[in-house]
DNA sequence: AAGTATCTACCTAGTAGTAGGCAGGCATTC
DNA sequence: GAATGCCTGCCTACTACTAGGTAGATACTT
């Protein structure tokens, strides 16, 4: 049996990926881990607080994605490559977003820690994404690579985008298909 | 003065570009308006009636803006310029992401037919994205096209992934960021 | 005995939606 | 031409339900 507190920071994580911040509540947690509503307060007094967990939760897990991909592969492509496969299993079977398109759409309702724990979950994508590109640039691996950081912004854009179509259509392909141009460039 | 109707489309597409579909309520269309709550119910009996005629709305206003790109620029770069400004013009200033976006998050507290006017749409631009690629390809004022359908899956989602990031951000200078690469394509 | 985790029972505020009424416009009918 | 009846648009006042959150009791652990 996994802790109580463990189980809710989950259960939250996927209601909020699929259901957006103000598509989840209290009792549908309880419902999912098998606790009363309240009982939720003694963990997580507030919705914030457990929201601003939850995010943090994910930026710490998608840190130490990027630093195993980083392990794993030593060309930019290949680094590349793996990220995107990473968020296409995170898609699941098209029907969970990332926590920050999920967020983006709640933005004026959620408190404004969480909108800075985004900002920081953004900015360490476009920095990792503009290594990448760079050294995808320098090694030959990645195809027609003028500016790093432009490129950057355009992949994040992109990634969060194929995301949201592969929801829309309910078909994770959807995401291949959006990204099968900047695949294409990946040697 | 406008109708009442027209003024509650018109108020339930900006509160559900900025809130979402689970982030707005009669009570907000109610106050906006300047009718009470249980009016709305006189005009749209149930939210899905309203959110359907929403969505309607916004599909025919958008075709008829491809249309009169159509009509004002014939080369397939010109035109894809000119809807890059419309997706832009419509950010509002970082607070708006087109109505999809927005109801791709609370998809599963959508009706089905509302969900099924999200796939109409969605196909409407990439049909006219196929297309213009296509035309800019031929006429040479679009670089770099290998396959226009893949780069129309890619346009969109690059498109939707912009305004998420403005949004984010709340700062519209982030969408023209994202998508600097593709405009420096266009000739 | 103390602290942690959970419970039942409740609160206030807000959700969509309903019931029934009222004022005024526009016909038709006597 | 006045009376009748129907319609639109809006109202007040309500229902049933859900939201996040609280208080205080109870059980389990250490």
């Amino acid at each position: 049996m996994t802790d109580t507190k463990t189980a809710l920071l989950r259960s939250a994580e996927r209601a909020a990926r699929t259901k957006g911040f103000d598509g989840f509540s209290y009792a549908d947690l309880a419902a999912d881990v098998g606790i009363r509503k309240a009982s939720i307060h003694h963990h997580f007094p507030a919705k914030a607080d457990l929201t601003l967990a939850v995010m943090q939760r994910y930026h710490v897990a998608f840190a130490e994605t990027c630093d195993r991909i980083d392990a794993a592969h030593t060309t930019g492509g290949a680094r590349l490559h793996a990220l995107i496969a990473a968020y296409r299993s995170a898609l699941g079977n098209g029907e969970m977003v990332c926590l920050c398109v999920a967020f983006s759409i709640s933005r004026d309702h959620i408190t404004t820690d969480v909108r800075a724990a985004m900002g920081d979950f953004r900015q360490m994508m476009l920095e990792w994404l503009t290594a990448t590109f760079t050294r995808g640039n320098g090694d030959g691996t990645i195809a027609q690579v003028a500016d790093p950081a432009a490129e950057a912004r355009a992949a994040l854009a992109l990634l969060e985008g194929a995301q949201l179509a592969a929801r829309t259509q309910a078909d994770p392909t959807a995401f291949d298909a959006a990204l099968a141009l900047m695949s294409s460039r990946l040697g």
